[in-house]
DNA sequence: CTTTGTGAAATCCTTCACAGCG
DNA sequence: CGCTGTGAAGGATTTCACAAAG
């Protein structure tokens, strides 16, 4: 393929994919097929070859994909080839939980501060981060080259607090609060939801006890 | 249309609709129109109709809709007109901040009982709740008539807790761990990955920045 | 002989555009 | 006259199925 553009849909298989292959390289696996990759996926394998040809042609007809050449593939494409600084606004309770999480730094990022507007929680040790006050924010971002956010704070200041990172150059803001956001076009905005979540499982749920009942 | 067929898609939005009504409602706006309900949900009127018409006509024709009928509808929908009971397997940091997460109870689920596998955790209170030892989960799911559980534990034990409690009756599963786990045809999982998260938008920041620089 | 890479077909989702209702 | 509800058009994504490569 390789003209530059991937469906968005492709990206967000992306990160699945190269876990399994970074999972297969801890196995010493050297080659995947696309069959075998699926099923450890959970998909079919004309979607991985479709998904793969998208970032060009890697694999070995009759053999198979090589397990450290396209996780390398991958994480380019992702731009996590090296980590990137990260920072935290909130830290209330799932703050706390993605402060200490240990997957985004074994899984290409660099979490560089933890931000808090309440002053009783500035000063405080989190992980391996003291909770800095949000005046220092831009001075921070700036100083890190930091263009990745997480936001878990409350839905009311999302907004303000979102224009303040956009202002201060921040591209991309995964954000825990459960309201919609405005930003600029050039800014990308992805909302994890938990209770959301939930509902979308609700009505599917509803659907199978319809059947058992 | 009535014909109990919901595009997944549609089904993806209604907790982001439902979200806008219940704020209309404590600002007690009693009527939105398609193009209002688009701009708070940061969506075009077009889906937003074709959306709601899935679940019958509800609009009135040069009004709107009726923020409280609509409301009630949606939540019908989804299956949360009265609160589901939910369990969290898994209180881990994450599992801590899902436990204490008031977002559950306010959008139509009602934690019941939290569980782990570690022995110095069990008997520690965590938000209401006491955490209770794995070994008592078939009891209480079946108690409480739990459909519904939230899994936070780490993904080597992932696959053997989700056939447990598939087993034990429940139907739907959202996991927090990073991992693939097979259920049988009747039963839903979803995926919520934040350092897949993360990586996604990774992608689009590095498209961003080519135009930046 | 196995497995990739990919056009073409099929399916699914979004957007358009307007008839028709209130 | 304004706004919903919806066929039809347009896009996007998935799946099929097979030619070509190792």
């Amino acid at each position: 393929m390789r003209d530059g553009h991937i469906p968005e849909t492709t990206v967000a298989r992306l990160p699945t994919y190269l876990q399994v292959l970074v999972e297969a390289t801890d196995r010493g696996v050297a080659t995947l097929s696309s069959e075998e990759l699926a099923a450890a996926a959970g998909m079919n394998s004309a979607k991985v070859r479709k998904d793969l040809s998208y970032l060009g042609t890697y694999g070995t007809r009759g053999v198979g994909y090589e397990v450290a050449a396209l996780a390398r593939e991958i994480a380019q494409a992702l731009g996590i080839a090296e980590d990137q600084p990260v920072v935290l606004i909130g830290v209330g309770n799932l703050g706390r939980a993605l402060a200490t999480y240990d997957g985004f730094e074994r899984r290409g990022f660099r979490l560089v501060a933890l931000f808090d507007a309440d002053p009783t929680v500035v000063g405080q040790q989190v992980g391996s981060h003291a909770v800095q006050p949000t005046a220092d924010l831009e001075v921070v971002l700036h100083r890190h080259g930091v263009a990745m956010a997480m936001l878990a704070i409350p839905a009311p200041h999302a907004q303000a607090m979102t224009d303040r990172l956009v202002d201060a150059g921040v591209r991309s803001i995964l954000s825990f609060a459960p309201v919609h956001v405005t930003v600029p076009e050039h800014v990308t905005v992805r909302r994890v939801d938990l209770a959301t979540e939930l509902q979308i499982l609700s009505f599917y749920e509803r659907v199978a006890a319809q059947f058992t009942a």
